[in-house]
DNA sequence: CGCAACATTGACCTCTCTCAACTCTGGTGG
DNA sequence: CCACCAGAGTTGAGAGAGGTCAATGTTGCG
């Protein structure tokens, strides 16, 4: 059950300018240095159905995957073969990193939208960026980021992490974009999952900001109505 | 109440083997490359009585610190002006990383021992390494290493929690090493905020572990007394 | 020696999990 | 097009885990 990518020709490039290989993608190869004559981050992209797998735990980390559209979740199965949300992955962001040590996917990816995304080398990567300063900052800056990524999951609140997560997901889906409402791609399970929650206990606090006005939800459609409240409730101070 | 770091020399080099600067430490410079005629990484190693500051939350980002000895604590002051500790740095781990992409440094950072650090310009570094691509790869490496660090705290019970920190934080005492007891250098209270937990609920499941002989504990002195047990708590499978 | 910080333990109460019933939604096939 | 079904989501009731508060013990430092 295994990747089982097709690849079709892919034009739409929304979300590239947001994302974190844009600028290597973009470069021009410098036949001296790069083995391969063309650039391999710039990958044809490829068409991914809801459910199909990117790579399983264990298996050989080579690749890293820039999601153009739709989203994919990373878990692991515990030692009672129940599922653990432990990322998502949304259009701009990269999925694959966590292998970057061990040299091996410590989890499992799936796509839970149908999804586009570009396939790239992480060796060729490596290489093309070797000699391009700009570049390296770039993805070292990107690496950084992902360090901060989910720091709301040590609260000790169920609602805490909820506001938290709501935010952050909000933020990430909107790209810049003030917009505050968005659709959710994952489950009420994945997110409960994801946060350490109880699928109800997900689903009551949706109730519970809803009827206290924080935000309105409508099955996978949410929108933040009072975000100061939100970010109150999640106690987390950010400097000015 | 910010850094006030008194310089000594200090000759001790234990854990610089383990660090993850050590090769760019012991590297040459090369003149044409590097603006400074001495490497920017192997600095005066700096001594730290505990709880002297680091850096202070929201404070620009312009340093990385290795830990050469000695314990190091980030935290945040939540809206409550309760602490928050959001990480703990052991002897041969980086400190100032989550700076990086926000450009200035998100959480506070003090000494819960007395400590011995390097401080390295994270500018500098950059440069020093632009052109070794090995100590790239070696860097993004132990950048890759922290995207997985603390995967453990969306677990949702406080025993998988603590069985897991206690796992983590031998191994990364012990570096390699293969002995099970360590002295921890944190407070119960310190655990407890990291992990979402009351410090009650922390002297508890200590005290539940020592009496199933799953580790034993003397104030700060812990050891693992049957390590396949603990692992089973934390339920997280790992890769043959 | 005495104080302050740290740690442990008990009692009680609240939050969240579990289990169960029910509703809603989207997809499939007749 | 509608009926049916499976998966997803909501809601309620009861139980258990963990938080809070308080008392007491322990450790280390001036």
């Amino acid at each position: 059950m295994n990747a089982r990518i097709k690849s079709k020709p892919q034009t739409d490039s929304s979300h590239c300018e947001y994302c974190m290989l844009t600028k290597a993608c973009h470069q021009q190869p410098k036949s001296e240095n790069c083995k391969h004559a063309c650039n391999p981050v710039k990958q044809q992209s490829q068409h991914i159905k809801r459910h199909e797998s990117l790579y399983s735990e264990c298996n050989a980390f080579k690749c890293v995957y820039a999601v153009r559209s739709g989203a994919i979740k990373t878990f692991q199965i515990n030692l009672n073969g129940q599922e653990h949300v432990r990322n998502f992955y949304l259009p701009g962001e990269i999925v694959g990193l966590e292998g970057i040590q061990s040299g091996y996917y410590p989890y499992s990816a799936i796509a839970i939208q149908d999804s586009v995304v570009c396939e790239v080398s992480f060796e060729e990567l490596l290489t093309f960026i070797a000699d391009e300063p700009a570049l390296q900052r770039e993805f070292i800056s990107s690496l950084g980021q992902r360090i901060n990524q989910g720091n709301y999951l040590n609260t000790t609140t169920a609602e805490q992490r909820v506001a938290a997560f709501i935010i952050d997901l909000i933020t990430r889906l909107n790209c810049n974009n003030t917009q505050l409402a968005v659709e959710l791609p994952m489950s009420r399970s994945d997110i409960g999952s994801f946060l350490g929650l109880a699928h109800e206990t997900v689903s009551r606090i949706f109730t519970r900001f809803q009827q206290a006005n924080y935000i309105a939800v409508k099955s996978k459609r949410i929108s933040i109505l009072n975000i100061e409240q939100l970010k109150q409730i999640t106690q987390i101070a950010t400097c000015n």
